[in-house]
DNA sequence: CTGTTAGCGCCTTCAA
DNA sequence: TTGAAGGCGCTAACAG
């Protein structure tokens, strides 16, 4: 019933199991005929090696571990595939971990980690994670990297995409189109993602003396329903801007929807663009401006990072930022200063 | 460096490493002062319990694997985050692997996770996966489930939306609507849940006297852009018919992105449903009906299978089907007869 | 080139 | 109530 071990193919084949293993390891210490031997028994016994015990005795668990807020949306699918890829072709297994955005979860979720000892950690924080949070990790000599999301005041290795960047292009982007108004919607200024985003759009703006005040700014869930309610309270609190900048696309399908409601057309009546270029932003009505963070290649740079620290726990924390890339569609080329005047 | 054991913690307090042993599970075997004086040496120390080595020991790795095709599609995801809920509930680790439909790949994940001697395992099998593939799963005694797909000769636990009953409500409703002619488009006929609601379907339009022949049912990637090719080649064939009804509601965004392409208006023309009730659903235009699959009752569902069969391996497989549920929206309730002759 | 030994950290059993 | 011992399956180190 059990299965068969190391010690049972020594027996089998008269050796000793010190041997054996050295046959697993293709040691050229052996005679080819003993190495044949061995692997005729280890095949013939169905001998399947038991990677807990080397585990063990070796003090690792050729697995990493990934804890992200949530999956349901197409960048961090693509960002949990890419780190999945990566990890096998090192031979590490994947273990995985929602958090929902909820701390205790979280820390459940590294709690068991470390009991498991993974050789390795890669976090997109949750909201309202503190260095403190991850004490545990460092106490426990577990190299981790974070993704996505940066935490205040720590200095750690970190994979993203250049969020600053991106809001930088779009600001760019509209300015010259002519928006001398623009509004940045949705988010929550508690993840970092949205103030880089925002800031950086500021800067581009301020750059292009084009005036970007903190009342333009409005937080919202980070969902459809988030992009309708922030998009009433903009109307509420002021005109229609030249431009919105939503946080994401989804959020931006939620801005469109309300605008609609009340007789604006995106697009037209106002420029519209966002972060994210998911697989439908070109396919939407009309087709949505958005900036693309490659999030497939930020966690493989996760990867390779952790990957990294785990061979010299020494090195100097890296930052490494993803390029993003703007892509213009009509939801803002096909706005035009005239049109709204 | 290394971290502190319970032979340490038991030098500490001048005890036997089986009383430490004995604290950590609260045995009342124990004087009371013991305990407490051996708590607080744990805690002073910075303790952590090394699964690894109970496991080894126990026997088992206390995690379960879940391997999906992709995790790129919001339902699985929804399907990945109830497992991994699930799976803690039960003091769990979820090790994942995405297969992304090859075969290799799908043979070194299940390689690793009895490597790693897995308590158990989720799978959605990758297209065209036989008994021989699975095993390797047996051999090691390995408790399996398989989710969403089927495959062919093979009785183990399945859980999985009831995609039969699905096609038959797509299939009432239509037929009820009034209309006499439909066509099946999209997916590929070696992943069982397209035969399975294109089965219901027919099976259900059968019971109302509306016939559906085989040359109505066209396969295509199961994307928007295998739904624009798959429509293409529908009219093609033959007349528009009074419904269409897609493989997913991806698939029907590309049906009815390439409809309008030819002038044919989706929801007044012809009538248009399809399977997974996603969250953009109701906010199409027209907004989708569609059928919910509730994929994460499913990896709920699984999981509980899981843990019972890795409780008493003995058990009948146990198939179990998720109810669907109908959402009637626009593409298909503004539709009528009369408009189209 | 091959065999022996001694653990990795935990937990169960048996003896005191 | 506590202590001692042995072993899960693997492997590094050392001895033959």
């Amino acid at each position: 019933m059990g299965a068969v071990t190391l010690q049972d193919v020594a027996v089998r084949c008269g050796v000793s199991r010190a041997t054996v293993s050295l046959v697993l390891q293709d040691s050229n210490r052996l005679s080819i005929e003993t190495k044949y031997r061995v692997r005729e028994a280890l095949r013939e016994m169905g001998y399947v090696y038991d990677r807990r015990a080397a585990n063990l005795r070796a003090q690792r668990s050729s697995s990493i571990g990934l804890i992200l807020t949530d999956v349901a949306n197409r960048a961090l699918a693509d960002l949990a595939m890419s780190v999945e890829v990566e990890a096998s072709a090192t031979d590490h297994a994947v273990m995985i971990g929602y958090s929902r955005d909820l701390l205790g979860k979280q820390e459940k979720l590294l709690r068991t980690m470390i009991e498991h000892r993974l050789d390795g950690v890669i976090l997109s924080a949750a909201d309202g994670t503190s260095r403190r949070d991850l004490e545990a990790l460092e106490r426990a000599n577990i190299p981790y990297v974070l993704v996505t999301r940066r935490i205040a005041g720590l200095e750690c290795d970190y994979a993203g995409p250049d969020n600053f960047r991106a809001g930088e292009m779009l600001a760019a982007h509209l300015a010259d189109a002519g928006a001398r108004s623009i509004a940045f919607v949705g988010g929550s200024s508690l993840v970092s993602a949205r103030e880089e985003r925002c800031g950086g759009l500021e800067a581009g703006l301020a750059a292009r003396r084009v005036a970007f005040a903190k009342r333009q700014s409005i937080e919202s869930i980070a969902d459809r329903s988030g992009g309708i309610d922030a998009t009433s309270e903009l109307l509420e609190r002021g005109p229609l801007p030249d431009a919105i900048v939503a946080y994401s696309d989804t959020v931006a399908d939620g801005v469109c929807f309300e605008l609609l409601q009340r007789g604006i057309v995106p697009g037209h009546d106002v420029a519209i663009a966002s972060f994210d270029n998911s697989p439908e932003a070109p396919h939407r009505e009309p087709p949505l401006t958005s900036v693309d963070t490659f999030m497939s290649a930020v966690g493989q740079e996760a990867t390779r990072l952790l990957f990294e620290r785990m061979r010299d726990p020494s090195l100097e924390p890296h930052i490494s930022l993803c390029s993003p890339e703007l892509h213009v569609r009509r939801s803002s080329s096909g706005w035009h200063p005239i049109a709204t005047r």
